[in-house]
DNA sequence: CTCAATTTGTTCGTATGTATG
DNA sequence: ACATACATACGAACAAATTGA
């Protein structure tokens, strides 16, 4: 039998799914452009070096999420746009983070007292005896786009289980006067949904998301708020002006980048 | 417990790999920690509600990356974690940037002159008339880990053919004393793999990278420089320090460079 | 209008992969 | 380990719709 493509020894994820992503993407950053007729089987065939049906059961996938239209005799054709709501969430300073946040819907699906920080931190700072561990959604327009599982220090939550239970941590973090945030960073990488998180962003086990580890440390050194934040990928868009060392004036939500 | 038959629902990966994801998670995480029993054989078939089978399928997997190891009448095993190569590589300033690009080993696999843009830019400065098109492959000790596709803008590439053909453009541009940047940005965002990038960076058509759109403008509007990057997952991170150089007094929110 | 070329739609047979019990 | 069912992927052939010479 003739081996399988070798791109798809590489990822053991079904070869019409492969494909499939692949031209929503295409449709996606204007490669494929809305009304045009996209290339035929047989050069697609020839393209991903996959047979007939295997192309098309990736078109039968765009085309139940209304993304193309095949015509028997014409040729296939792009027929809309995934509608992706890139928001910029993330934020580069301090400033603009806190008042991003504040305007958020969220949902907090789980609290622990008195726990211990699970995975202790490598240089950013040491840890407290205590935490508090909050689980919470995050919504835009009735979709979730984010999760965020929170270490919070225990004797800053003791100090307002009111408000800490019931809206975001970090505008009520900020405002105590008598705290001192000496070090804050993120880091952001691509990791991959847990069931959970699969379960809470209404996204598929396993698939990518953008997560992004937010560490305050006071002037102690203590680390009273660590953060592993799950973005749904398509709600995930972060821009860098590179040259104003002033903060992004961006801070509207809902601003499309594409 | 068919929670995980719904999740499968949303994502039509085979469900082994989607269980070994989860397992390798865990371990990467530090939820499980190495030397340590996991769960046995029926918990997790519990846990996950899948058949036995399924979750040998997914130990296999683990097993054959060296992550686990599966002893017969014990159990199963944490044996290491999964070495992932985490460099960052983005920066947050247009200095930073350069210094850091300066020392990349890149190959350029592509060049074609005299091309047009291909899709043109929404607010990022007006389009120049010509551009010539470099695709090239960044190694860290010789893997791959970022494809960049680069629209650089004709007139410029014609002042020296030759380094922009060998080397990193981006340190030739900020050489060019008579050439003013007026505007720089990135943006972030989570894309696929379309066929020459995955072959490009060794990895699964489809698979998840961290995309990246840098666009320079000259003082006359011009997008001169617009490079797609495509970054490997796994070699991927972007550190953000919230507070440090960054005005937090907001009141001083001048200096504007153009 | 017919014919031929093009292009999508359908079906068959076979092999292998996935998941259950 | 086995039996069963269904999904995935291939190649090839054929059917049906469209287009234009």
């Amino acid at each position: 039998m003739k081996k399988l493509s070798s791109l798809y020894d590489r990822s053991r994820i079904p070869l019409y799914i492969q494909v499939a992503s692949v031209m929503r993407q295409r449709i996606e950053t204007g490669h494929w452009v809305e009304g045009d007729k996209i290339s035929t089987l047989e050069e697609l065939e020839a393209e991903f070096g996959v047979a007939r049906v295997t192309i098309r059961q990736a078109i039968e996938l765009l085309r139940d999420e209304g993304l193309v239209d095949a015509q028997q005799g014409r040729g296939t054709f792009v027929s809309g746009k995934p509608k992706h709501n890139r928001w910029l969430n993330l934020a580069n300073d301090f400033e603009t983070m806190i008042s991003l946040v504040k305007d958020n819907v969220l949902e907090r699906v789980h609290i622990e007292e008195n726990v211990v920080l699970p995975d202790l931190d490598e240089s950013e700072g040491t840890a407290a005896a205590e935490y508090t561990f909050l689980r919470s959604v995050q919504y835009n327009d009735g979709e979730p786009f984010s999760v965020v599982n929170l270490h919070l220090a225990q004797d800053l939550f003791s100090r307002d289980r009111q408000r800490f239970t019931h809206s975001a941590a970090l505008p009520s973090i900020v405002e105590m006067k008598d705290l001192k945030i000496v070090h804050a960073h993120q880091t952001l990488t691509i990791g991959v949904a847990d069931p959970e998180t699969a379960d809470l962003l209404k996204i598929g086990l396993g698939e990518p998301t953008a997560d992004c580890r937010l560490v305050l440390v006071d002037d102690g050194g203590v680390a009273i708020y660590v953060a592993n934040i799950h973005y749904h990928k398509d709600c995930f868009a972060l821009r860098v002006d590179l040259l104003k060392k002033s903060p992004v004036a961006n801070a509207s939500r809902g601003l499309e980048t594409a």
